[in-house]
DNA sequence: TTTACTGCAAAGGGTTTGCATGAGG
DNA sequence: CCTCATGCAAACCCTTTGCAGTAAA
């Protein structure tokens, strides 16, 4: 989670103007942690920039990555946005569509990564990690079914 | 990699009819390493069925991946095709765009998805492992470059 | 003042859908 | 035979692009 200054700093680094929007942008994504759509991002920001329209927040969301503040993770129907830049695990509920990120694992996510740099010959540049299934709530919720069916 | 039997009968046991355009995309799909895209999957079984549109191969594909024989990639631009159902990592190279299953790392991404589980009470029902830079191939060529420039 | 960003609208392109014909079981 | 798959075309929708006005530096 970056503060205001430092994301101004990346941001001017690269070259590119710091505009309101970009900021709100920029917070609404870096401060989260449910990896949002760019729909949600729009949701988001809206309230405090009731005119700004999705070419915007494509455009923002290219300089951000460019940058290398936050990574763009495709999925079927859509993309969704990481924040969290540092090697780790992603889980995906099936059944609820929520993302987030595992609290564990970031160390084996870390020697995979040597080992495939070291052992594959293959210069690593980042990497996503996504594990499938449902998440606690879920899977207490299926199994509460299996036990008692409707 | 799956024979022409084993294909029939798993999709058999799901309910569906097996045509030759079923089979022959199945088998573009198990028999293939390079993770191929649905405009690739077209041109290998063209020859066969020169008639086959797209809609057949996109509705090809969403049988054979409920029936778990393969799994969707989403990228960026379009979606890739994984025929190996079994936890390892995938090799993307950002530079030639290839896509390449590691054979090394099978070990460690079972060991991630047994913490998952374990410590972050997440029920894994299948994952996937991309790490992303420059192949072999294209890490030489790139030193090579940084080494004597135009 | 200069350059680049925003907002709006239209286009682009991978993927899905509807329907008539044809083939699998 | 009945049901479902194929092939064709059109629709869908996320994303990108072009452009005129506007704001950052």
């Amino acid at each position: 989670m970056l503060t205001q200054p430092e994301i101004v700093e990346r941001l001017r680094k690269w070259g590119v103007r710091v505009t309101p929007q970009r900021l709100a942008i920029a917070e609404a994504v870096l401060n989260s942690t449910d990896h949002p759509t760019v729909q949600q991002i729009h949701e988001r920001v809206r309230d405090h920039f009731p005119s700004m329209t999705l070419a915007t927040i494509y455009s923002t969301l290219g300089v951000l990555e460019r940058s290398g503040l936050i990574q763009e993770l495709p999925f079927e129907k859509m993309s969704r946005y990481e924040a969290n830049m540092e090697p780790h695990v992603n889980l995906v509920c099936i059944q609820c569509e929520n993302v987030m990120d595992a609290d564990v694992g970031q160390d084996v996510v870390v020697r995979l990564k040597n080992r495939i740099s070291s052992q594959a010959g293959f210069e690593v540049a980042w990497q996503r990690v996504d594990f499938y299934g449902w998440c606690p709530r879920c899977a207490s919720a299926k199994r509460q079914e299996q036990t008692a069916p409707v």
